[in-house]
DNA sequence: CTCCGTGCAAAAGGTTTGCACTGGT
DNA sequence: ACCAGTGCAAACCTTTTGCACGGAG
């Protein structure tokens, strides 16, 4: 998996240098550290993680990169309940699995659910681009503490 | 659709009378307020509804009030893109349209999109209860501004 | 009468902003 | 050298909490 975080990191050179913006090692390490986790992390987790390799990093710099790197498409906004901002360093579609009893969110891929449309006179003229599915339940874990 | 509001105060009434609790004015007014609108307001939108109503009305309780609501059933928490936590005064199943470019949210009746399901093999343990579907585009409004 | 609900004020997060300095190109 | 990015501190906004009073059952 080291080569797919690689990948990621020449997709944001590439972007930045389209629109002559510098690639510093704050976004290097915090796009980093949301790709190599499979959870969703917030601002603050994010910070924790990438604060030992960069010890003067502040705060405002993780909220102002993550934000930086969902409007270049490079990953995603995750709107979580319960708890503030999440950060996905999945791009590509997936849905999630959401559990009301830890909060815990799964990712599942797109081609593990059948394909959603909407009828086009439901629109109401809304120009629909991309949607996800957010299912909520019980994770597995939950479950085998609910049932002892 | 009048008579719709005073539906869901009467089923506001009885979930409160059958656990004993009180039906106080806040509850009503500020059940009426979410119910009332078809957009999704934000705790202090609510709290701006209804504050002409009720003067001495704290923003505390529109809180209280609000989380009690959707502890009851009687209402929804919706994760909203972009802005703090929403309500929603439906609650039967439905879905939602995200305008990337304003923020609103768009009501979609069930009916309009196909039923949704996991193939068994994907669901890692995870016991699917409901799920909702979230699309994101552009709105009506959004997409007339743009094209001027 | 008894609790729960409410209002107020203050605290607690989480996120944003203004400004001077640093760093990538 | 230039301009965007960064760090720091303070501001901001939303939400939560402690406590005394007030109102519904």
């Amino acid at each position: 998996m080291r080569g797919a975080v690689e990948a990621r990191l020449r997709q944001l050179e590439g972007l930045l240098r389209g629109r002559g913006l510098p690639l510093t090692m704050q976004r290097r390490e915090i796009l980093k550290a949301v790709v190599e986790r499979n959870d969703h992390p917030t601002a603050d987790q994010v910070f924790d993680a990438v604060k030992d390799r960069l010890p003067r990093l502040s705060r405002t710099t993780v909220y102002r990169v993550l934000d930086r790197l969902v409007t270049l498409g490079v990953i995603r906004r995750l709107h979580h309940p319960g708890a503030g901002t999440r950060f996905d360093g999945k791009i590509d579609r997936h849905h999630h699995l959401f559990c009301r009893s830890c909060g815990c969110v799964i990712d599942v891929a797109s081609s593990a659910v059948e394909d959603v449309s909407l009828p086009p006179a439901s629109r109401h003229g809304f120009h629909v681009e991309d949607f996800s599915v957010h299912f909520v339940g019980v994770c597995p874990d939950c479950r085998r503490k609910a049932s002892s």
